[in-house]
DNA sequence: ATAAGGCCCTGACCGC
DNA sequence: TGCGGTCAGGGCCTTA
């Protein structure tokens, strides 16, 4: 599911319904390997310990807790992050629910905060030092410091533009749709080689993916696949319609919004991929 | 640095 | 209804 936009939009859920405060009393980890294979170490590390702020680096959903301790979650493919009652129904598909106390204005610990993952792909550790994997990580795309000049030095002397742009330590926050989007606005082939695009189209690519981005932020992320039993949706599920504005992304066999051309499915570093083939020309 | 392929996992969907 | 193949919004690892 998530990118960056998706992962903003869990991260003010989480924020909105009250999580920021809260004190984890303590957890129970049904799948370990969500945890990094340590139980113990992980549940000693967060228990007892306030969480004092959230925010987002790339596609990482960062909780610093009191005591200098990250909790760093990553969702991949299909991870949700949900507040409960504990006495709301559990799915099966919990992999790591952390207890929750309410400090103020008098004890409560009523609700848990529940790591929804059938994939298992996703990712909740506890680290003291989270620039070990943070650091890692490249350009935030929706910073001032993601401007065209700086999108060219990341571009010089590299291969196809579209692995490169799906490269986290390059700019972090991107994915899949976005990727496909955003080289549509700039009318870019997936894989024209990034070494050789021209200043003009370095332009508009700077420019195509914060708008992509903060479409996506305002629309409350993308939920696609049908029906009632999607796993992709990110927490206001019902709420998210970036899916409505998609140019391209699994639109295969309809047309272009610019040009009425249908758009075409390719493989890109065994990615699927979508395209106008008219507005995307592939290069030589 | 780049690219391909495997792997981690489960579920939805489609054709037979 | 069952079975097998394909696909999935991510990322890590190994091999050329």
């Amino acid at each position: 599911m998530p990118e960056l936009p998706e992962v903003h939009t869990v991260i003010e859920d989480l924020r909105a319904a009250g999580l920021v405060g809260m004190r984890i009393r303590g957890t129970v980890v049904s799948w370990e390997r969500t945890v990094g294979g340590d139980v113990d170490v992980f549940s000693s590390r967060v228990t007892g310990r306030r969480i004092a702020a959230l925010s987002r680096r790339g596609k990482y959903i960062r909780a610093d807790l009191s005591g200098g301790v990250s909790l760093l979650v990553h969702l991949r493919m299909s991870g949700r992050l949900f507040l409960e009652e504990k006495t709301a129904p559990l799915s099966g598909y919990e992999r790591v629910r952390l207890l929750l106390e309410e400090d103020h204005p008098r004890v409560r610990n009523d609700r848990e905060l529940r790591f929804h993952d059938p994939r298992k792909f996703g990712r909740m550790v506890a680290t003291a030092d989270p620039g070990t994997i943070l650091d890692a990580l490249g350009i935030e795309p929706l910073s001032s410091a993601f401007d065209e000049a700086y999108l060219a030095t990341l571009l010089v002397g590299r291969r196809r533009i579209k692995p490169l742009l799906l490269d986290q330590t390059v700019i972090a926050g991107l994915g899949n749709i976005y990727v496909d989007e955003a080289l549509w606005h700039a009318r870019i082939h997936p894989l024209t080689p990034a070494s050789s695009l021209e200043r003009s189209e370095i332009a508009a690519l700077a420019a195509a993916v914060p708008l992509v981005l903060r479409r996506g932020i305002r629309n409350l992320g993308t939920s696609l696949g049908s029906g009632k039993s999607n796993f992709y949706l990110p927490n206001r599920a019902t709420q998210a319609r970036n899916q409505e504005e998609l140019a391209v992304f699994r639109r295969t066999g309809l047309p272009c919004p610019r040009c009425g051309t249908a758009i075409e499915r390719l493989i890109v570093a065994q990615r699927s991929s979508h395209v106008c083939p008219s507005c995307q020309l592939a290069p030589d």
